[in-house]
DNA sequence: ATACATAATTAGACTCGTCTAATAAAATAA
DNA sequence: TTATTTTATTAGACGAGTCTAATTATGTAT
């Protein structure tokens, strides 16, 4: 059985993995976790025993194979409850994040798997990040910003990578949802602006940062 | 901010609290709780001084306003859960606990109220008890065993009382389930056996003791 | 290569929730 | 009413996870 903190230091461990280039030191994940260095020293001893994790001074520390497998479990409970939050409960963007913080910790064995039928196994999160697999394999995630869809071609939201509640505000005006089609009519040269056919109704022009902050697929 | 073990401390509270005639001592709650005496003292030094239960060693304890408004809104969250993960996770009755009792300490202001929308209002809970309402309020019970339905007389499925998997997979045999509609056709002197037209198709004759497992409404 | 700065580690303390063992108080039986 | 049993309470310890304040290593710049 795993402790609540150890899970969300295997969490904040993985976090920091996906930056190759970063050794991932005591004091990075002290900094991840808002902790004291000094904590972070006691909890690698502890999880360095049970062969969680591998730590050495010069090269950091390092998921084991459990350890990888654990924090993926938890990304994958917190991304699929992430949707659930958003789609069956209808909070916005940025609610879910905290809530499905609490949620990822709760276990059952087949929770996650129900959970991933129940919301017809959604392959990304709100926020287009992609949900790791029952066994633990994460699609290469292949999400596409909005501009860069080519003139003429169409596509579905399936993220938004600004979370800012103008942004959002905006979205909602103009009926843009996670499912939403939307098809690249035309791109000014000028500034990159682009006209787009948002669903059936709504013809508008958008800017260059606003089709940046559109995932697609 | 509550804590989960005070949390549980406060559902063992109000649990013991509906039976009106025990006094709430700590050994009462000891037992409640699976943990020594000792400890439930300590706890209940810790409540009395937040105001959310009184103590005195001969009345014993009981919930102050602000316990019994904390103890029933995790009561409402649990049984939400319960419903949820029973319908839309298809979890089966001897599941949900374990799982709601995780769930049920999530918190986020809305959370319950959101899914108690999701859900439909739902009034029982998949064991018979009643859902508090989010002012606190507790419908009172008025669920009614099925074997004091009178000959004649139709009603729907709202729990079971027992919840062993005999009697479970039995219930599943005669496609019972929660909402299904049944009527009393026969009641035999004799032991009380029951008559019954389950759903549209089948029509058996349950036990007196099967009659007093399911609830209905 | 020495000096200064940063990072890792250790030591010791604190809180929370738990325990066991000892003691005090109350209830019950003889 | 005294003896016995049960219950409440206190004292002291422990593990988990945290902290701050040393101390020791490591790096970096001059």
């Amino acid at each position: 059985m795993r402790s609540l903190t150890e899970e969300n230091y295997l969490k904040a461990i993985y976090r920091l993995s996906l930056n190759k280039k970063l050794k991932i030191s005591p004091t990075a994940i002290a900094d991840e976790m808002g902790v004291s260095a000094a904590s972070v020293i006691d909890m690698i001893k502890k999880l360095s025993e049970k062969k969680l994790i591998s730590y050495d001074k010069v090269k950091g520390a390092k998921l084991l194979e459990r350890g990888q497998k654990e924090a993926v479990a938890i990304i994958r409970n917190h991304r699929l409850w992430e949707v659930f939050l958003l789609e069956k409960l209808n909070y916005s963007w940025d609610e879910i994040h905290d809530i499905a913080e609490q949620l990822e910790h709760v276990k059952h064995p087949e929770l996650a798997d129900r959970l991933d039928v129940f919301l017809g196994h959604p392959e990304y999160d709100p926020h287009g990040d992609p949900i790791p697999k029952s066994n633990g394999e994460i699609p290469t995630t292949v999400k596409t910003l909005l501009s860069e869809i080519e003139i003429g071609k169409s596509c579905r939201v399936v993220a938004v990578k600004d979370t800012s509640s103008v942004f959002l505000q905006y979205l909602e005006q103009l009926s843009v949802n996670i499912g939403t089609k939307i098809k690249v009519l035309d791109i000014v040269p000028f500034d990159n602006s682009m006209l787009l056919q948002i669903g059936k109704e709504i013809k508008t022009t958008v800017s260059k940062r606003f089709a940046e902050s559109l995932l697609v697929d």
